[in-house]
DNA sequence: CATGAAGTTGAAGTTCACTCTAAGTTGATA
DNA sequence: TATCAACTTAGAGTGAACTTCAACTTCATG
C-alpha cells in the first residue's frame, strides 16, 4: 500500500495530478483507508504505468479515460481497445516521422548558423588584430 | 506578394494564427498595402518555414519569438542563436527517444491485447456452436 | 492527547496556443 | 460605382491539462 506521496515519487506525477487523473477517470477504484486516504496498490502502479505511456505519447486525458472505461467493461470491449491502441500507435508513428523531418531542417539550420558564426568570429579576430 | 489567405493555404496555418504569430513577434516586418493589408513575400514564407519546424518540434511561441528577435539584432547574436538551436535539438532528441520507449510499451500492450482478443473470439466461436 | 505534516474536497485560477467576435475598412468584380 | 467577400483591430473566449486555494480532516510522533 502506498500513499499518494509515495506514488508521486515513484511516478513523477504530483499528488495534485494523481487526484486530477482519478477525478477524470484515468485510475478509478483506488482503495481508501477508513478515514478516506488513498491507498495505492502495486496493481494501481501498473495501471499508472500504461497511462503514463499513453499520456507521454500524446494521447489526451479523455481518450485515456475512454480506454480505461472499456477495460473496466470486460472482454467484450477487447476489439475496441485493440483498435484504439492500434490507431494511437499509427498516429504516434506519423507524428514521430514528422518530427524527425522537421528536426532535420532544424539541424540543417543549426549547421548553417554554426558556419556563419565561425566566419563571423574569424572576421572579428582579424579586426581586433 | 501573397495575401494572408494565400499564405494560409501554403502553410496550413489559419489567417487568425498568422496574425497571432505576428502579434507575438514570430514574423515581424510583414509589408502592408497602402490600405494596411498584409503582403507576404517569399522571404516571409521562408521565415515561416523555420518557425513551423521549431513549432512542430515543440518549441514554445515565446522561445521562437526570442530566436526571431535575436536574428533581428544581427550577427553579434549568432553565438546565442546557435546555442539556442543546439539546446532545442538536444531536447527534441531526448523527447523522441522517450516517446520511442513509451511507444514500445504501447506496442507490447497492443500485442498482448491482440492475443487476448484472439483467444476470446475463439472461445465465443465455440460457445456459438 | 496535542500538534503539525500530510491528507481530503470542490471550485476557482493559470498557462498555452490558439480561435472567435464585433465593428469597421479595403479592394476585386459585375 | 455598388456590392460583398476578405481584410483590419483590440479584446474576449476556448479547451486542455494541470495547479492553487480554502477549509477542512486524518494520523504518525513526542
Amino acid at each position: 500500500m502506498y500513499t499518494i506521496q509515495d506514488v508521486s515519487k515513484k511516478t513523477g506525477l504530483t499528488a495534485h495530478t494523481l487526484r486530477y487523473y482519478e477525478k477524470e477517470g484515468l485510475i478509478p477504484g483506488v482503495e481508501r483507508s477508513q478515514g478516506g486516504i488513498r491507498q495505492y496498490t502495486d496493481e494501481d502502479l501498473e495501471r499508472l504505468g500504461l497511462i503514463r505511456c499513453l499520456k507521454n505519447t500524446g494521447m489526451s486525458i479523455q481518450e485515456i479515460a475512454r480506454f480505461v472505461q472499456l477495460t473496466h467493461e470486460g472482454d467484450h470491449t477487447l476489439e475496441e481497445r485493440v483498435e484504439l491502441l492500434r490507431a494511437h500507435r499509427e498516429r504516434v508513428l506519423e507524428r514521430m516521422a514528422e518530427m524527425q523531418e522537421h528536426l532535420d531542417k532544424v539541424t540543417w539550420k543549426l549547421n548553417f548558423f554554426s558556419e556563419k558564426l565561425r566566419a563571423y568570429q574569424e572576421k572579428e579576430a582579424k579586426k581586433a588584430k
